[in-house]
DNA sequence: GTCTATATGGCGATAGAC
DNA sequence: GTCTATCGCCATATAGAC
């Protein structure tokens, strides 16, 4: 009987949802309003505290959704069996794919955990991340491609560095190296997935040569 | 006579621009209060209004003032007329000596830029940075080194994200991968200084291997 | 130049009708 | 569940005394 409801109910929380992320991804927490949310999903501004009581909850809820999706790709890229440097060119694929549809998400989820650093521990820890089988695992296997001197932890930070570092500083490459051509910066980025295994590719092959 | 005034005055001045930084930078320019600015540099609130008239007035001072240090090491890798590897590791030294002593800068230039893209443009024309010019050397020194088929602006996105990138996500590689010890981390931020040019030098060696 | 006191506006939050 | 009306706070900004 209360279909219509119940169904009105859920879309009105989807809405609010979505419309949060947007919202608080373009402009940061403090710099969206709960009437710009409000008017992006459509509704009362009244509905956004009926939903989720406070601005704090809902800015709650829409970060650890957001944060979420940073966190598969890296599951991923330790979880899977196939051989390591196939496994770092699904990461950069899988990576570059999900930032090409959230473009604003990294300036966001970091200027957020640079404010908040400890919320992240816990989000972590519920999407099953387990860092030190996964560095113990790289360890070995950039011992089998002759990288011994090469600490896991500083390939993943370059590798995560290059992948993310261009969506976050768009505004500037954009400027300075593409003299503010937007499309052209798109191809750039698409590019991406095949120029950072490639660097990648060539240095475990000048490693191999320096060990002979 | 009025030495006394003027000192003052050059002395109130400093400090608002030093607190001001401080503060925007730790809190972000929604974060930050006027009050939290006073208090910072120790004096009352009207005078940050005396001297920079309003709080958008301020923060533009000091943005452009915190966004010029980004450039410098940023102008010298183009400048130089070294060796081209030796200049990438000049880069990488000059860029996080400057981070480790402005840890905050970052994420706070890149969120405000990604707010506010277009006020970077003059910045960076007033600093003298010509993009054109450095990149067609860039790609003759690259070809020159075998790396034909390495985009110059592939290569700079890829330095500049190793080199930053680990300050922006600190939050979260401390955690994920130094169980949240800082000092741990601070010595691993050090370690980058030699790690990155390491890994572009095997890239280097790949290159020219695979080139015959 | 520096302070106290006050005006102004915006935003989050809630009460209450429907 | 959804709307209208309203309250109260806090931060920016300014007026005016010293």
């Amino acid at each position: 009987m209360n279909d219509n409801k119940q169904s009105r109910e859920i879309d009105t929380e989807r809405r609010i949802l979505e419309a949060s992320a947007k919202v608080f991804m373009m402009k940061g927490k403090l710099g969206a309003s709960m009437q710009d949310i409000a008017d992006e999903a459509g509704i009362n501004r009244t509905l956004l505290h009926y939903y989720f009581r406070n601005k704090d909850k809902l800015f709650d809820t829409v970060f650890e959704k957001v944060f979420a999706r940073l966190i598969p790709a890296m599951v991923s890229i330790m979880t899977s069996d196939q051989p390591f440097q196939e496994r770092l060119e699904q990461f950069v694929e899988a990576y570059s794919d999900m930032l090409l549809e959230n473009p604003y998400l990294p300036v966001f989820v970091f200027q957020e955990i640079s404010l908040n650093p400890h919320r992240i521990a816990e989000t972590l820890k519920e999407q099953g991340f387990s860092p030190k089988k996964t560095f113990k695992k790289f360890r070995s296997e950039l011992e089998e491609a002759g990288m011994d001197d090469m600490d896991p932890r500083h390939l993943f930070a370059s590798l995560l560095g290059m992948v993310i570092f261009p969506y976050i500083g768009r505004p500037l490459f954009q400027t300075i190296a593409f003299q503010d051509d937007a499309k052209a910066y798109d191809a750039f980025l698409d590019e991406r997935k095949k120029q950072i295994p490639q660097l990648l590719k060539l240095a475990f092959i000048g490693a191999s040569v320096q060990k002979q």
